[in-house]
DNA sequence: TTGTAAGCGTTATCAC
DNA sequence: GTGATAACGCTTACAA
C-alpha cells in the first residue's frame, strides 16, 4: 500500500505538506492541493489509521463493550450507537463482556489499549469501585444502563425501578391481587431494581412479594419456561405473572401454551425491554418500553459532545420506561 | 499510560530486552525475566497495541462486516466469531454495510486502513468484480453466505438453493399445491438462490410458481405481514405460504391472525434460517436450519488456518441447510 | 504557504 | 543473553 512519502514523491512536495491536504485543516495553496490530491488518486493512498493513531494519540474510533453479540437488546443499541457515529465520521470497536467480571475487564484493556478515543460501556459484573479507578485514567467513558453515583455524570441509564414499578402497578389496576414473578440474575442491578419497582408498586397495595411466587431466572427464553413451570407445580394459585424481561416472557408464553394454560385467559403476562418480537408473539406481549436504541445513540452523543467537542449537542442522562398494554394482560376475574 | 521505555529503565535494562519479555520469545534469563516483570507490574504497564501494529504490521485483529448489527442473524453470526477469536487471543473490529454499495466499500476501505490482519465479509451490495480486485490486495479476506466462483477457496457458504427446496418440497409433500410465495429483496444473491430451489421443487411436481402468488418482501417483519395482506387481497387461493425467512414469517403468522386466518388449519406457513425466536412463534415456526454461528465460526477458522498459520484446524466450506419441521405446517386437506 | 525534523511506542536486525 | 539503533507511517511544532 502507497505511503505518505510516495505520495509526497510523487506530488513532488513535502511530507508535511501531503499530512496538511488530508487533515485539510491548514492553508495550503490550491495549485498544491490539487497535486497532492491527484497523485493520492493515481496511487490508490489511504491513509494508514494506525500510524495517524500513534503520531495524534487519537484514533476516531470508539471502544464498546456490551455482554454479548446476539439478542434481540444488544443488537439495537449497537445499531444506536454506529449510526450515530458513522455520521460523524467516527468509527467502532467492539468487544463482548460476556457478563464476567474478567472478560468484560480484558474487554476495557483490549479497547484502552486500542487508543481509542473514549468507551461506552455496558457493563454489568465489574464493580462500581474498578469503574471509579478507571474514571482516574486517561480514556474517557460512558456507562450505558448502570448508576455508579460517583459517576453520575457518566452514565446513561433507565429507571429501572420505575419500570418495575409500572408493570405491576398495571397488572395491579388490573384486579390482580396474586402476581408471580421470574426475575433476572439477582446479582445483576436492573434485575434487582425491576424487582424492587415491582415490592413498591405491591406495597400500594398493602401486599408483599410472596416467595413462592418467585423465581430467578436467566434473562433468557429458557429461564422463563423454566419458571413458569416451576411457578406451576408449586401449586400456589396466581393471576398475573411479571417477567423481567421479555425473553423470559415468551419462553413463558410458549411454555403455558405447551401446559395447557391461555393466556391472558387463565393468567396475564407483562413482560420488560419491548424488544422487536415482543409485537409478534401470541398474544401480543403487554411490556415496558426501554428506549435502548435512542439510549444507545444518546452515548455515542455523550462522546461527541465530551471528547470531540461537538458543542451543540445535547445528551439527555436518564430515561424512563413506559408501559406498552397489548394484548397479554388482561382485567382479573374475582379480585 | 506507562511505555517499554519506562519499564526498561526502573528494570535496569534496555528496550530490546523488555520487548522480548513480552513476545516471550527470545531467550532472556530467568532473573533478568523476573526483574522486568516486576516492573511491569510495578508501573500497571500495558503494551500499547498501535504501536506493536505499526511496528510489526499485525494487529491480531479481524475486522468483520456485517450488513446490520442488529437482528437475529448477524447476532448469532458475530456470536460465533467471536467465540472462536476470543480463544485465540484475537479480536474484532466491527461495521455495518447496510446492504448498500457504497458503505460496504467504505467499511472495508475502514478495515483495512486500521491494518487488520485478515476480513470476514459478509457482503451484499458490492460487485463480484469489487471482490475480485479486492482479492488482489494484500490484505486477506474470507466471504460468508456468498459464492464467487474465481474466489471460491474463501468462500464459506450455505446452499440456499437446496434450502428453497427442502422448504418447497416439504409442503408438497403435504400434498400442498397452491403455494403462495413472500420473497427476499430479488437483488439479493440468497433470496434469488431460495426462490430458484422453490422452482426446482415445483417442477419435480409439474408446476410452475404463480405469479400472483408471488410477492417480494425485505426480509423484515412488515414485509411478512404486507405481503401475506396482498396475497390474501389477490384472491388467489392458496394452502400454503413459504416465506423466504423467518422474519418475513413470523410477521405472516402474526398478521394471519389478525385477519382472523388459522395456522395451520386455514393454511400451512414455512419460514428459513431457524432464528432463535422461530421456537417461540405460536404456531412453532417450520423452518430450514441456518447454521449461522457455526458458519461465523468456520469463518474464523478459515483466518486461523490462512493467515495465523494454526494448520491443524479444518476449515468447511459449504454448509446445507436442513427441514425442521415444526407447527406451522400440516398436510393440505384436499390436494 | 511550504519544508525540516523530532517524536508516537513498539519490533527487529545487528552487533557485542 | 543483552543492548544499540533503525524502521513502521504519520502528525506537528518550528523554521524558512
Amino acid at each position: 500500500m502507497a505511503t505518505i512519502y510516495q505520495v509526497s514523491e510523487l506530488a513532488g512536495v513535502s511530507l508535511a505538506t501531503v499530512s496538511r491536504v488530508m487533515n485539510n485543516n491548514a492553508r495550503v495553496s490550491d495549485k498544491t492541493r490539487d497535486k497532492v490530491l491527484v497523485a493520492m488518486e493515481q496511487l490508490g493512498y489511504r491513509p494508514n489509521s494506525i500510524a495517524q493513531s500513534l503520531a495524534s494519540s487519537r484514533s476516531n474510533s470508539i471502544g464498546i463493550l456490551v455482554s454479548e453479540l446476539h439478542g434481540p437488546f444488544y443488537g439495537e443499541m449497537l445499531t444506536g450507537i454506529e449510526a450515530e457515529f458513522r455520521a460523524a465520521g467516527k468509527h467502532v470497536i467492539i468487544a463482548a463482556g460476556h457478563s464476567e467480571r474478567a472478560t468484560e475487564e480484558e474487554g476495557i484493556d483490549f479497547l484502552r489499549s486500542r487508543s481509542c478515543d473514549a468507551l461506552i460501556l455496558h457493563v454489568e459484573a465489574v464493580t462500581d469501585q474498578y469503574l471509579i479507578e478507571l474514571s482516574k485514567k486517561e480514556t474517557p467513558f460512558v456507562l450505558l444502563n448502570r448508576q455508579v453515583a460517583a459517576l453520575a455524570e457518566r452514565c446513561i441509564s433507565l429507571d429501572n425501578e420505575l419500570g418495575g414499578y409500572l408493570a405491576t402497578h398495571h397488572l395491579l389496576q388490573q384486579g390482580h391481587r396474586h402476581i408471580a414473578y421470574i426475575a433476572g440474575p439477582m446479582w445483576k442491578t436492573d434485575a434487582r431494581d425491576r424487582f424492587h419497582g415491582h415490592q413498591r408498586a405491591l406495597a400500594e397495595y398493602q401486599l408483599t412479594a410472596d416467595d413462592a411466587l418467585f423465581f430467578e431466572g436467566d434473562f433468557r427464553e429458557t429461564g422463563g419456561s423454566k419458571g413458569l413451570q416451576w411457578l406451576l407445580a408449586s401449586g400456589r394459585p396466581f393471576s398475573a405473572l411479571v417477567c423481567a424481561n421479555d425473553e423470559m416472557a415468551s419462553g413463558a408464553l410458549t411454555a403455558a401454551r405447551e401446559l395447557g394454560y391461555e393466556v391472558p385467559a387463565n393468567f396475564s403476562v407483562i413482560g420488560f425491554d419491548n424488544v422487536n418480537f415482543a409485537y409478534y408473539t401470541y398474544p401480543k406481549l403487554s411490556t415496558i418500553d426501554y428506549p435502548i436504541s435512542a439510549m444507545g445513540q444518546m452515548a455515542a452523543r455523550w462522546v461527541l459532545q465530551q471528547v470531540y467537542q461537538q458543542s451543540s449537542i445535547v445528551v439527555q442522562q436518564v430515561f424512563s420506561p413506559h408501559l406498552i398494554p397489548r394484548d397479554s394482560v388482561a382485567e382479573a376475574l374475582h379480585t
